[in-house]
DNA sequence: AGGAAATTGAAATTCATTTTCATTTGGAAA
DNA sequence: TTTCCAAATGAAAATGAATTTCAATTTCCT
């Protein structure tokens, strides 16, 4: 299934938040510090590098990916570091972790409270965020029509993007 | 996340097609037989044995449940078998690969031509489908304001079922 | 500064999945 | 039916991402 994807290449945000309406990377990384504080953890060096670099890409990285950013510049930050500090920025809610059809881990920036579904480009592997709120009222109506109430969710559109045929296939 | 799931341990469905609709078993077996002529590939006793064994089973299981099955009566058949036989039944359209938020790779039959979603409870690990024309159609709306033409979908509700406390949380 | 506790990172482990390869089997052609 | 070759089988090995281990290092509280 989606065995079109090789590798997913590039990364495209097209979100329709209001400019200004995230917080700024400073803001983030004070953000980072209060939850290490608070959970009796340290603040490092390498943490800190990789909380920037990773801010800094701010698209669906894989750990991998981030580590050959990382370690292009420093060489004494090793892989199991960058996994370990992606997987804390999780779970202080500075990140989301996603799996999508190649089966890679990815994470991306903030997300704890802006929840948005993708749409993924099986030709040349672009990921393109959305939210609609129609989306999720039609979400909770169908499951409450099961019985069931929804925690989360996951959503993922597999295509074309614009550039790659979108429209006229 | 979705770390509350540790294991999917039953599987339920609730589809909402007219009984009959679906093909019966000895149909199904006739496709696969069908399908393998057609590639030029050889029917066998293991691909017959495991090709029932899943379709009597019936719902979303992993090669490895699949195996641990078959194996019991049949110790003459390896699991690779199995997990070969499974992505054959899956080229030839009659099963469907599923990967939840467990990261197992699960089965289910048919499905070509029936597209569903998932509603997975986070407590019990029971798998319910459903599939919704409303939701089909906002999806292809959806993409289409982005230039984006849809091949396929993944849409999973992750939360809590009827049994385990979805009307009141 | 001292020291307990957390962090680091290289290497090892895990675990599902996939591949390898020697052997067996199916089934088309003789 | 027998022959023969490509396909199938299955045990074992390989793969590869994710995770854990552990000795050495660093943080930061007192």
């Amino acid at each position: 299934m989606f065995s079109g994807i090789r590798k997913i290449i590039s990364v495209k945000s097209t979100s329709r938040k209001k400019p200004g309406a995230s917080p700024k990377l400073s803001e983030k990384k004070e953000r980072l510090k209060l939850f290490l504080k608070e959970k009796g953890f340290k603040s490092t060096k390498q943490r800190d590098i990789i909380a920037s670099e990773f801010l800094a890409v701010g698209e669906h990285v894989t750990a991998e990916e981030l580590y050959n950013r990382i370690c292009k510049k420093h060489s004494n930050i090793g892989f199991t570091t960058v996994y370990r500090t992606l997987k804390l920025l999780a779970e202080s809610g500075l990140a989301t972790e996603r799996v999508f059809a190649d089966n890679l881990t990815r994470y991306e920036p903030l997300a704890a409270e802006e929840h948005h579904d993708h749409l993924i480009c099986l030709k040349c592997g672009s990921i393109t965020e959305f939210e609609d709120q129609r989306m999720e009222r039609l979400q909770e109506k169908i499951a409450t029509e099961f019985g069931f109430s929804v925690e989360t969710h996951k959503m993922e559109l597999y295509g074309r993007c614009r550039k790659c045929g979108g429209g006229n296939i």
